[in-house]
DNA sequence: CTGAAAGCGCTAACAT
DNA sequence: ATGTTAGCGCTTTCAG
């Protein structure tokens, strides 16, 4: 039922428990024959240290945070998925991660560097200002994924999202599409408005003004780029292509279409961002931009626990890059 | 910078340190005054108590596990999201939320009872049975979510898949179906042998014999899905409807069956189980079966907690009601 | 109502 | 190479 601890050890040993500590912690003051000695014991015995323990004194509590804006909307199942997947996968039982919205806390009172060794923020909004502001003011090891953050000092791993929206609309124009909408992310995202700036960069390219009336703000959600479509729809001139922020809500926009008898990509091109696991599967296979949320994430692991060995890291921000990836639901309208 | 602790308030209160930790845990025998004159204090000096002391005198680590059997495959990112967000939702910050795949660890050795205040366990397959053993032998609080265990004493919470499958079945039936064909979950998953069961019952009920060939073994990813509808069109006489153990398998086999010309549901009905966010806006949307992930992880949490509080828990068993979800997947062959 | 003292299990000087 | 001692920050008898 393991309540052994090391003095119970030291006992059978016959030696002190500093020595077991030390046999245990593998210090290499030790007599290989006594610590294979009391690591035998210790494996007869089954101990298992207690972690509270060696928290108090060590000051440090292996735990490791990976915190969201919110779990509750705009945050995508996969993107949780391959987030905690990517973190895990490095981190393995050295640490135990805690995985949290930033808005179940209601003060950020029990987040502190006795609580956390250190915290990997995934951050998609500036609402989380003020988190990073208490994690840096308190002197938390932390870095900030996902989202460009100004602050100084900071790892900042993000996806080149803007370069990612580029492509995808110069692929849309290059098809021959020249009315492209966007149904654009959550409002304050700031990947939402990289996505849009990427989209305005890329028209501007191409000599074609930003319309108004072609941009519709949607969250990210399955229903919002449903809801977008019926505007985009509605409109006297519809577009022929529509670019979707997400893939979510790509599959929303391709939705209404079909249900109003509309074609994709034959009567309107419809792409996505993001290449969630479903996006090969829908029908029709949906164009999109790959995020490499996965491989962000392992790097943000690998390096949160550099800063925490070293005490510093080099490379301050570090951009991951999108890639367009074509399959079936973007029309070419011309033959190029 | 917060490395405030008791002692330091009591200096400054006049008091000792014993004095603040009963008045900072709201200790009936402290003259109110003299506690609201300390947590004055406390509150000018932002005092966070150091858990590690607390977890090492108290015997509690405020970690608690939410263990999957992987994290790798077979395990949605959807469910992963429900899961974490109804936990999440009840324990708020009184817990750490600890995520963890069983198969991250190399050993359960960081697994036990000063580690962890409790787990809950998602299981998915019997593979974890060492797990759960280990976890009882060692005397860790734990609950089993999703998969039925037989192991008595242990609070177990489970989806009603066996009856959900049933009425699916049923349904297709009703709708004049007779050559129904099903695509199984994961090898070794309990809840695929009760979609399986449920599956058999109905035919049963309905006097119809089960064939093998209908019979297709997937693993709940999509693309297992899609192979394995390729493999019942290719039967000489092709099922009409073909009922998925999940909805992504459904989602791969309607690409399967839409590549070969085939519509969906006016050339074969398909259906799935499990109602993820995206089955609604799947083209066509998708006829399936809830299962309550959420309602179900909100319960497990609370029922740990109690737990934990009472180191008892009355019910043992408790079953969550799946319910079949009717969209336009699944065509009506009669008029009845 | 408050304080002194002990101790949770571990590590780390400081001896030797 | 090993032991002695102190102490991490907190709670909890036990005394008063």
């Amino acid at each position: 039922m393991s309540n052994v601890t090391i003095k119970d050890i030291a006992r059978m040993a016959g030696v002190s428990h500093t020595t077991v500590s030390r046999a245990l912690n593998d210090s290499p003051l030790i007599n290989p024959e006594t610590k294979e000695k009391i690591k035998s014991i210790a494996g007869s015995l089954n101990y298992t240290p207690n972690y509270s323990a060696k928290s108090l004194v060590l000051d440090r509590s292996y735990n490791l945070g990976l915190f969201f804006t919110t779990l509750r909307q705009g945050t995508s199942p996969g993107f949780l998925y391959e987030a905690i997947k990517g973190v895990n996968e490095i981190i393995k039982d050295r640490y135990n991660l805690i995985v949290r919205g930033i808005d179940d806390y209601k003060s950020y009172h029990h987040v502190n560097r006795k609580s956390f060794d250190g915290i990997m923020l995934m951050s998609q909004s500036a609402a989380d200002q003020p988190f990073i502001e208490y994690a840096s003011d308190h002197g938390i090891p932390f870095i900030v994924l996902n989202r460009e953050v100004e602050m100084s000092g900071v790892v900042n791993l993000i996806p080149d999202d803007q370069s990612g929206a580029y492509r995808m609309t110069e692929y849309m124009l290059r098809c021959g599409h020249r009315r492209i909408a966007i149904v654009e992310g959550k409002a304050g995202f700031k990947s939402a408005q990289a996505r849009k700036e990427g989209y305005r960069e890329a028209l501007l390219a191409y000599g074609i003004p930003l319309q108004d009336e072609l941009c519709i703000r949607g969250d990210y959600g399955l229903e919002s780029g449903y809801k977008a479509m019926v505007r985009l729809l509605a409109l006297p001139e519809r577009p022929t292509a529509v670019f979707c922020s997400s893939d979510d809500m790509a599959l929303g926009a391709v939705k209404a279409a079909v249900e109003r008898g509309l074609r994709v990509p034959d009567d309107v091109s419809v792409a996505g961002f993001d290449d969630t696991g479903y996006s090969a599967f829908t029908t029709p296979a949906l164009t999109t931009v790959r995020r490499p949320i996965e491989e962000m994430s392992r790097a943000g692991a690998e390096r949160l626990m550099a800063l925490l060995e070293t005490k510093e890291s080099a490379e301050r921000k570090t951009l991951f890059h999108t890639e367009l990836i074509v399959r079936d639901s973007v029309k070419r309208l011309n033959t190029e």
